[in-house]
DNA sequence: TGGTATTATGGTATCGTTACCATAAAGTTC
DNA sequence: GAACTTTATGGTAACGATACCATAATACCA
C-alpha cells in the first residue's frame, strides 16, 4: 500500500513554477493570468492529477456552491419531479444539490436543517413539515437564504413558491358537482399541512356554492397509499355512502383506487374519483385519474432561481410569494354526469 | 441588517471558560471531559446558538461523514428504492448522502465524480454508466472507497453489490417457453449496460435450452418508457410477429404496455409481457406485470454496510462481490399457456 | 510625457476546526 | 509506595484553500 499523499495547490504551484494563488486563479477562472501561465498550470494539474479541496476553499471563501432540498417524502413522484426541476436549475448555475427527507416529522426536519447548517449550505429549499417552527428559527438565526416550497407557513422569513391549492380543489369540486354528485368524501392529510387544509376548504367551497344541500365528509390520515386505502374503506362503508371521492394528493388516490378495486366498486361507474397531483407519464401506461395537476418541475426550477438571486445578492427586497395555478386534467376517473 | 458574526468554537470556549479543544470534545463526544464542564459547554452552545462548522472540521479531520450515490436515472423507481435503502443505512451510521444523476452518460459521470472528489466524500456508491473507465480511474487515484451497484464492471478496484440478472432473465424465459411461446421479442438497453446484456443472454439461453426452434429478436434502445413504446411498435409491426415481449427493465415495460394499449393489442391475450424490476406498491394500484424483481432496498442497504466497513477500516481484504437472487413474481401479464 | 486604468503576479494572514503532544491529578496493581 | 493506567485539560500547529493588499509592467488617453 503506497503512502497516500494529498496533492495540494502548493504542489501544482511548485511544478508550474508559479505562486499558489495563481493556481487558484486558473482553477477558478478569476482574476488575471497570462495565457502561458494558464497553460503551464493546466499541464501541471493534469500531470499530477490534482483535485482541488473544496472544503478548504469553502472554509475560506464562505461559499459551498451547494443547495439543500428538504422534502417531506422523497419517494412521492410529485416531489421527485420537483427535485428534478431543482437539480436541473442548480446544475445550470454550477450548484450541487443535497436532497433530504423529513417524513413529515418536525423533529427530523430540525435535525436535517441542523446538519445542513453545519455544512454551511448556501441555500435551502424547504417543504416544511407542518409549522416547521424550530427549523425556521434556526434558519433565520443562521441567515441561510431559504425558499419555502409547496406549502404555506405563517410569518416565515423566506420566499415562497407554491400552487394555488384552494383554487385547484375548487375546480375539482365544481366538476364533481356539475356531474351531479351531492355526497363527496374528502380524503386528506393530517391537519397542519397547508396543502391538505387548503384543498379541503376549496372543495367544500365549490360544493356549498353550487348546491347548498350538498354534503361532504372529511377523512384525514397520512399522505400514503396505505392510508388512502384505509380512509376509502371507512368512507365507503359508512352510512354516508358517497358517490365521489376527492383525494388531496396522488398517493391517497392510488390507495383509494386500490381499495375500491378490492371492494369491487367500479370507478367511475359506481364511484367517481378525482385527486391532486398528476403521476408522471413515465410511471403510468394508461392515464386514468382526473386531477388538478401542479407544475412540479416548474416549481422546483422557479424556487432555485429565486434562491440563487438571494444568494448572489441580486435581489434583497421583501419576501415574495410566487403562486402558480394548477391545471385541471379531466380523464376517465371522474366519469360522466350522474343520471 | 445586523452584522452577521460567525460563531466559532472559540466563542463557546470563552463563554464556558474552557479551551476550544474541550468544546470540540464535548461536541464530538470524544476524549475525556468532566460532567460539569460538559454541562457548562452545552449551556454555552445553547445560549449562543452555536452551530459547528463541519467544513473546518472535515478539512482538519479528513472525514466528511458523507457518502455519494451516483445513479444512472434518479427518477426510476427501482433506483429510488435503492436510494431509500442507502439513505436509511447511512442515517443509522450518521452519514449524509448526496445523490447524483448521470443519465447513463460517461462524461456526466466523470464530472459528477470529480465534483464529489473535490468535496472529499468518504465513499461512493456507483451505478456505473457503461465502462465508467475515466470515473473509476479517478476514483482509484483518489483512493475513495467505492461500491459498485447493480452492474458489472471488469477489473474495477471496488466491491460490487448486484443481482443475478442472467438467472432472473433465464427464469422469465423459461416461464414464457413453458407457456408455449416460441417467438419472443427482447427489449433492452444499449450495449454495454451489463444488466441489459446479461438479461438478454439469460432469456436467450432459456429459449435455446427449452426449445431449439424458438426464435427471438433483440431490440435495443434507451431504458425509458418512450423507447419502450418505440421498440414495441417496431417489434409488433415487424414480420417477426412475436407472441411475447421481454423487457429488460421497468421503464421499458411501461412503454411497451402503453404502445400495446395504443395498438389495441390485448395483454396477455394477444401478447404476453414479462419484465425486470417490479414497481413499488406505492405507485401501482393493481399490480399486473410478471417480473423478475430485484431486492432494491436491500441492495442499497448492503452496499452502504459494505462501504462503511471499508471506510472505517473494519475490512481491508480482497474486493468482494455480493450477488443477490431475483424473485420471480408471476402476475397476469404473462398470461396462461397458449392453446 | 505624465497620469490613470488595465493586466499580471505574488506575499501574508486567515477561515474554524482537530491532530498531536504535553502535563498532571487520581485511581490501580502488586 | 513505585510503576502504570486512566481521567482530565490545554497549547500549538496544522488542514488547504482564498481574501486582501502590494507591487510592477504594460496599455491608454489627453
Amino acid at each position: 500500500m503506497e503512502k497516500k499523499k494529498n496533492l495540494t495547490i502548493q504542489d501544482v504551484a511548485n511544478l508550474a513554477e508559479v505562486a499558489p494563488i495563481t493556481v487558484s486563479r486558473v482553477v477558478n477562472g478569476t482574476g488575471y493570468v497570462r495565457q502561458e501561465l494558464k497553460d503551464r498550470v493546466a499541464k501541471a494539474i493534469k500531470e499530477l492529477g490534482y483535485v482541488p479541496n473544496s472544503l478548504a476553499s469553502s472554509l475560506r471563501s464562505k461559499k459551498t456552491q451547494t443547495l439543500a432540498l428538504i422534502l417531506s417524502d422523497i419517494t412521492n413522484p410529485f416531489f421527485t419531479t420537483v427535485a428534478r426541476g431543482v437539480q436541473d436549475a442548480a446544475d445550470l448555475a454550477g450548484f450541487m444539490v443535497i436532497a433530504c427527507n423529513t417524513d413529515e416529522d418536525e423533529k427530523k426536519e430540525l435535525k436535517v436543517v441542523h446538519m445542513l447548517a453545519q455544512r454551511r449550505v448556501d441555500g435551502l429549499l424547504l417543504v416544511p413539515a407542518r409549522a416547521a417552527k424550530a427549523s425556521l428559527e434556526l434558519i433565520t438565526r443562521q441567515h441561510t437564504p431559504t425558499v419555502i416550497l409547496d406549502r404555506r407557513v405563517d410569518n416565515a422569513a423566506a420566499d415562497v413558491v407554491r400552487c394555488d391549492s384552494g383554487e385547484g380543489a375548487y375546480q375539482l369540486g365544481k366538476l364533481l358537482v356539475s356531474l351531479g354528485h351531492r355526497r363527496i368524501a374528502v380524503l386528506a392529510g393530517t391537519e397542519g399541512i397547508s396543502t391538505s387544509d387548503d384543498r379541503i376548504v376549496g372543495v367544500l367551497r365549490a360544493m356549498q356554492e353550487a348546491h347548498p344541500a350538498a354534503e361532504s365528509v372529511v377523512y384525514r390520515g397520512e399522505l400514503t397509499p396505505a392510508s388512502g386505502s384505509l380512509l376509502t374503506r371507512k368512507a365507503m362503508q359508512s352510512s354516508f355512502n358517497p358517490t365521489a371521492l376527492f383525494t388531496a394528493n396522488n398517493f391517497l388516490a392510488i390507495g383509494a383506487l386500490r381499495a375500491l378495486g378490492e371492494m369491487k366498486r367500479k370507478v367511475p361507474e359506481e364511484v367517481a374519483l378525482v385527486g391532486f397531483d398528476d403521476l408522471p407519464p413515465a410511471l403510468v401506461s394508461f392515464p386514468f385519474l382526473t386531477v388538478a395537476s401542479q407544475p412540479a418541475y416548474e416549481m422546483g426550477k422557479l424556487a432555485v432561481e429565486m434562491l440563487l438571486r438571494r444568494i448572489q445578492g441580486e435581489y434583497t427586497g421583501e419576501y415574495q410569494e410566487i403562486l402558480l395555478p394548477t391545471e385541471l386534467i379531466i380523464r376517465r376517473s371522474s366519469g360522466a354526469a350522474l343520471s
